[in-house]
DNA sequence: AATAAATCTTACCATTTGGTAAATATTGAT
DNA sequence: ATCAATATTTACCAAATGGTAAGATTTATT
């Protein structure tokens, strides 16, 4: 991962400054992006936050649909890593489904505003994205669904509809994200807990597991 | 509920025309801060969509920050519509369970674009909505939430953390609104149509009756 | 130290933005 | 028909927007 220092030849190497600047700038444009969504936020936005000027944004970015397609890539770089709970387990159900979950909500705690950003861009229609999640996410996604169909006909878990349950789990996931701030309210307290989170794995693994294991009678 | 036309002194009287021309207003306006988020729409756009002048609008409507709160207002009244299952058959925790999920997945389906604009101001943490959801959601919530204690102290049902279960449901059914962009790549094709939705009511109905219910034995 | 490359700043620019003010047209009640 | 209220258009405006061009400064290599 890590592009060393030394071994590239001069003329392709990136001072530090620069990688650092340009992930400062990334990480801002994440945050506002996440927030105020794309056409809600300004390059001076993000340059006023970063501390720089909108016009050296653009010398790091070709424009702000260049910059916010980074944003979004690396985005799906983080979600995806989180993702590969299913096939890693192909041969334990409950293993697999209790490592998803988990860390599917992982995510959205340590990462809210890559959820949020993923969530505005597909509320949006995903005009920019399409082609990587069809590219980058669906091939796991079929993945995991795959697995599910296997257990199923090897009448090791129950046949459920897996393609909705994926959504049912990606949907409550992500909502500990994305609504967060309407989550907070319900629960009553300024900002979401890790005993939040344990409660809403506890009861997703809860719900889950009893729909889709075979009783053992 | 409808504003009669001849009791009303004159002077309040409004003509069909301008009542007819605001609900266009704000119907463009709703697609348009669903798709594109609030920072994304300018009056221009929803003005040219409803074939008028921006001028225009702002006669109807005394600034965009204006129209963007009767927007939400009027999501939150349909959204509250849809809502009501649970405290009315407050007597039979599966028919109410059944009926809610059934309205929230209907209200997917009938309004995505109230959904998505739901959707896109509580991820933007709710700067315009946080008091209206308190004052109007919450207490509905909170309703439903005691229901589900109460049935549980009754025995009538397993004692589950209603609060994320509500949480589980509410992101659920919503997901087949924001996201169908997506779940439409899952499930390869075009568009969701009805038997995708007979599909998700029929596996949530399924996961939450297994997890709440007790069973006959 | 000299020089070339990389980085940052200043100066612009055309367009779009939300909004105001006033002129004009349309409507409805008398 | 007239007059007042309602509705729409025209004419502006200052600020913000994404972006370009070029100059100034820093940095690294020789």
């Amino acid at each position: 991962m890590a592009n060393s220092t030394k071994v590239l030849p001069v003329r392709e190497r990136r001072s530090d400054t620069r990688e650092r600047l340009e992930q400062e700038i990334l990480e801002a444009a994440k945050r506002l992006f996440a927030i105020r969504g794309y056409g809600g936020v300004s390059l001076d936005h993000i340059a006023k936050e970063v501390g720089t000027a909108k016009q050296n944004l653009l010398y790091y970015f070709s424009s702000k649909e260049a910059l916010y397609r980074r944003v979004l890539h690396g985005v799906l770089d983080v979600w995806l890593s989180y993702m590969e709970a299913i096939t890693h387990h192909a041969d334990d159900p409950e293993m697999a489904l209790r490592k998803y979950i988990a860390g599917k909500l992982r995510f959205s705690r340590e990462h809210p505003y890559d959820s949020r950003v993923y969530a505005n861009e597909v509320i949006a229609g995903a005009p920019l994205f399409a082609q990587e999640i069809r590219d980058r996410v669906l091939p796991a996604l079929q993945a995991d669904i795959a697995v599910f169909n296997r257990w199923a006909e090897q009448g090791v878990c129950r046949p459920v509809d897996a393609a909705h349950l994926m959504v049912v789990l990606w949907a409550s996931t992500q909502a500990y994200a994305d609504f967060a701030s309407q989550i907070c309210l319900v629960l009553g307290k300024p900002e979401l807990e890790e005993q939040d989170f344990d409660a809403a794995e506890a009861l997703l693994v809860d719900m889950v597991l009893r729909t889709v294991l075979k009783k053992p009678g």
